[in-house]
RNA sequence: GGGCUCGUAGCUCAGCUGGAUAGAGCGCUUGCCUCCGGAGCAAGAGGUCGCGCGUUCGAAUCGCGCCGAGCCCA
């Protein structure tokens, strides 16, 4: 077998029987300085790859209910969301980066009344919010801003006027502060869907008649059914309860309708977990309207737990509720929270140390890599040279020690890294190769002494240092991280 | 009652579509360094991979059953 494979001894330096079923190969040494070579020419393309060539994905997260601040949960959604993207993005992939606004339904006529209440309360009056409604702190201060902004003949409104009113101005506001908070944690959306749009232009009433015309749903009972079970769910589902309003599943089929329709290939939705009950009438559906079985995708998110000195931290006196993300980013930073997020794979819970996240050593990831990249660039820092100038050829014989061929193994390893996470879905993966790397370098560095070594050798480790520096600095990139040249 | 996810070292977790003696960080033990480009280096202890059965030449990985945790639905 190994005798048919005739391999090149450019290629291939030896070739060994290992016991039952194994074979080992020795990749002549050329091979490594060559691809070293390669990721230096690549610079910050390098792990770039074309798998995803011609594919449109569009990529829907956070889309939180426009009723409240984000909190950690939404934090770590948007991380693993934008890092997805970016992982798509990175091998070839047309992303469009989209977030849907529930601004329709029953959630939303409470926070209208929630805040019309608090809008009377600010006028010196009696105002009950509603039962099921939004007790939050933060419905008081839009109260008082919206009752200076409006006028004092605000609160004297007739109610349904008054909380049609207060309808928008929460939206706005939070919609406003959604945004804001996103931006300052470095995600952009190309898209935002709404879902009243969906009413508002008819895409509801569409899809419905699509469904009739072929024939996918029938009436009993007063309700109108969709034959999901025909389709991969475990049962028919109710569209049209018998009072005549619509179930969630209604404007979420038009929704995902309405990405097959704007031509993408594929839709990823990032989910919390507490809605993996969801999926398979949802891609039942879709099924069911004919679109191919990998065009929908759900990445589910678990819950976050937030620890601070020890203790779990469950309040937050703004929100009366959960841990905002407002909060974690004014704790920690956003290199710290956005690498957290993406070091552990979402569907598992995350505990998150806030302590450890803001600690400056090397026990804190984070740190650890990007003190990696600090150092690459410090070395030519003190030998006074661009990185940029120190050629790209590395004499393999110059690099003697086995901390220089496991940092170059290391270094090379890369572009394989991001398209299994991509193809996984995994950034996770990300993080564990930066940590992977950065040991070596670390290592390296401790080992290696690179300026005022041998001039063969003193350059070839500083290409080797270059090479470093751009893979760590991809890396980081990719998961929207900086990465800083002195710590 | 049904479904989904998870169960790997004291702790937090990797382990990619089954492959060689199951890994990392922290913590712990023992040495060393304290000079450079600050926050270090080396070695070590520690695991019946929840339990059982099965598929396979080979299982942490796949299948079934059970136990336990979380969530969803009824």
């Amino acid at each position: 077998m190994v005798a048919a494979l005739a391999l090149p001894s450019s290629v291939v330096a030896r070739v060994e029987i290992a016991g039952p079923g194994f074979i080992n190969f020795w990749l002549a040494q050329d091979q490594l300085a060559a691809a070293l070579g390669a990721a230096i020419d690549a610079g910050a393309e390098f792990g770039r790859a074309e798998f995803g060539r011609g594919v449109t994905v569009n990529v829907e997260f956070v889309s939180a209910n426009p009723t409240g601040p984000l909190h950690v949960g939404h934090g770590r959604g948007a991380a693993l969301g934008d890092g997805l993207a970016a992982l798509l993005e990175w091998t070839g992939h047309r992303v469009t980066r989209e977030f849907y606004i529930n601004d329709a339904g029953l959630q939303i006529d409470k926070l209208a009344r929630s805040l019309w209440a608090r809008v009377q309360q600010a006028a010196g009056r009696a105002g009950e919010i509603p039962e099921g409604g939004y007790h939050g702190e933060y419905l008081a201060e839009t109260a008082r801003a919206a009752l200076a902004a409006e006028g004092a003949g605000f609160a004297d409104l007739p109610e349904a006027e008054g909380v049609a009113r207060c309808r928008q101005i929460a939206l706005t506001t939070q919609r406003a502060e959604q945004d804001e908070l996103l931006r300052d944690f470095g995600v952009r959306f190309e898209v935002h869907s709404s879902e009243q749009a969906l009413y508002d232009t008819a895409r509801v009433a569409a899809m419905l008649a699509e469904l009739a015309q072929k024939e996918l749903t029938y009436e009993r009972e007063g309700a109108l059914w969709l034959r999901s079970e025909a389709h991969g769910d475990d049962k028919d589902r109710v569209l049209r309860k018998s009072d005549g309003s619509f179930t969630y599943l209604v404007p979420d089929i038009a929704y995902h309708r309405d990405k097959h329709e704007r031509g993408f290939d594929r839709a990823i939705d990032v989910w919390g977990a507490d809605h993996h009950g969801y999926i398979p009438r949802m891609r039942a559906a879709l099924r069911a309207l004919g679109y191919p079985n990998d065009f929908f995708e759900v990445a589910l998110v678990q819950l976050v737990k937030v620890i601070k000195e020890g203790e779990e931290v469950r309040m937050s006196k703004r929100t009366g509720d959960f841990v905002t993300l407002r909060d974690l980013l004014d704790w920690v930073g956003i290199d710290a929270a956005r690498y957290f997020f993406l070091m552990r794979k979402g569907e598992t819970p995350f505990i998150f140390d806030v302590d450890l996240a803001r600690q400056q050593t090397d026990e804190n990831p984070v740190f650890y890599v990007q003190m990696a990249h600090a150092r690459m660039t410090g070395i030519f820092r003190v030998a006074g040279v661009a990185p940029g100038d120190v050629g790209r050829d590395a004499q393999l014989d110059a690099l003697p020690a086995p901390e220089d061929r496991d940092l170059l193994k290391e270094l090379t390893r890369f572009p394989e890294v991001v398209e299994g996470a991509a193809r996984a879905r995994e950034p996770h993966r990300i993080t564990g190769y930066l940590e992977e790397l950065a040991r070596s370098a670390h290592h390296w560095y401790h080992h290696c002494r690179v300026l005022g070594e041998a001039k063969e050798t003193e350059r070839a480790r500083l290409v080797l240092a270059r090479g470093a520096r751009i893979v760590l600095a991809n890396g980081l990139r990719l998961l929207g991280l900086s990465a800083p040249d002195r710590m």
